[in-house]
DNA sequence: TCTGGGGTCCTAGGACCC
DNA sequence: TCTGGGGTCCTAGGACCC
């Protein structure tokens, strides 16, 4: 989808088209009947999580602090984020997709893997219905991308936005991919980036020129390998079409620095309130955690995670601030804290445990491992 | 003027087991 | 007194993605 949110709100707000519009921030009391809030004079901490193309004529990006846009778009409307319509609208988007092409693949919020392979129909033709079905059913547009594998596609679906059409062919890397910079690749973050210009590949093309064994030696056998496949347009992974969540979490940036120990009492507000909501999505989503983590980041952006297995799986919010505590012993508080999290980890479906608990299989199974014959 | 929140996957060392 | 080969689980950190 096409600059998401943002294209979202402007759905509601269409008096803003054309507009530098940001998405980010807090969710405001100020009701916009009051005017929009604008970016100027804004203090706090915050980032951009999506903005117009408009805003973003202006420098403004994803991930940017809120402050540094304000400098650069001091006009821009700013608009909190509203996660329930972005996720009806959405699951909107995805089942269109769905009544055309039934394989997919969920990557989040506004973006799809979709199998074309046993879908009739001419390619161009196919994907032209496919951007007609999501503007009908959502007045979204998005971008496409068809091509032989999932690596390519991302990468076309990038080349014409926003409202774009790419259809590729392997013929066409040489040509299409390779002049391309090194971090087109889904895979190739930042850090990988930095350290592939250190010796002269910007390119795809300079990455595909690159000897395997050359990438091997610098980037470690898994992942220097793959970046040799991925140069040449390579990937044979299937489309994932469900999955079990690994972990579910909650963590909270403080407005302020708050310090372990002169403002004890707030962070314990606030670990508490944040067990209370991880208790309420494991809940809802039928999970027991297996094990417990936080998440501790200082003011100096550093960050530390701990980890605690329990001996049962537990769900409820106090469970999870009792394990958080023993999370919490094995750490050097005397620093001010900007983030708290607490995740839970080690997944097992709540239904799944309770009757095997019920049916004595953990106990037939503990009898097993302690009575393992020795040679 | 510092840098959100929710995730996945990979690596690596150590404990522990047969 | 010194030392194997295979495996799993736990923990911590980091890169990367939406």
């Amino acid at each position: 989808m096409d600059a998401y949110f943002a294209s979202v709100e402007l759905l509601r707000y269409p008096e803003l088209k054309g507009q530098p519009v940001v998405i980010g921030g807090r969710r405001h009391t100020a009701a916009p009947s009051e005017g929009f809030q604008r970016l100027r004079g804004y203090a706090g901490r915050g980032v951009v999580t999506t903005c117009t193309y408009a805003a973003r004529a202006f420098g403004v990006r994803s991930g940017m602090g809120l402050m540094k846009a304000a400098v650069l778009a001091p006009d821009a409307i700013l608009l909190p984020g509203d996660y329930e319509t972005y996720s009806r609208v959405s699951r909107t988007f995805k089942s269109a997709v769905a009544e055309i092409a039934p394989c997919i693949e969920d990557r989040g919020i506004d973006e799809i893997f979709i199998d074309l392979t046993d879908v009739p129909g001419e390619t161009r033709n196919l994907a032209q219905r496919l951007k007609d079905a999501v503007k009908e059913a959502t007045g979204l547009s998005c971008s496409i991308g068809v091509t032989p594998n999932k690596l390519l596609s991302k990468i076309a679906s990038e080349l014409q936005k926003p409202d774009g059409l790419t259809i590729l062919s392997l013929d066409d890397i040489p040509t299409r991919i390779w002049p391309l910079p090194c971090s087109a690749i889904n895979g190739i973050g930042p850090k990988a980036t930095t350290k592939l210009e250190g010796f002269q590949i910007r390119t795809i093309g300079e990455l595909a020129a690159a000897d395997a064994s050359f990438l091997v030696e610098h980037f470690g056998k898994s992942y220097g390998a793959w970046l040799h496949e991925a140069s040449h347009g390579r990937d044979d992974r299937d489309l994932t079409i469900s999955r079990e969540p690994k972990s579910i979490s909650r963590e909270t940036t403080f407005e302020r620095d708050l310090h372990p120990r002169q403002n004890r009492e707030e962070l314990t507000h606030i670990l508490v309130s944040l067990c209370e909501r991880l208790a309420q999505d494991l809940e809802r989503k039928g999970y027991l955690a297996g094990s417990v983590g936080i998440k501790l980041r200082f003011d100096d952006f550093s960050t530390l995670t701990r980890d605690h297995a329990v001996p049962m799986p537990l769900a409820d919010a106090t469970a999870l601030r009792d394990a958080a505590r023993e999370c919490l012993k094995r750490v050097n508080l005397d620093r001010k804290l900007r983030l708290l999290g607490i995740r839970a980890g080690a997944l097992v479906k709540r239904e799944e445990y309770l009757a095997h608990a019920a049916s004595g299989d953990r106990v037939a199974e503990a009898g097993l491992f302690g009575n393992w014959p020795s040679e």
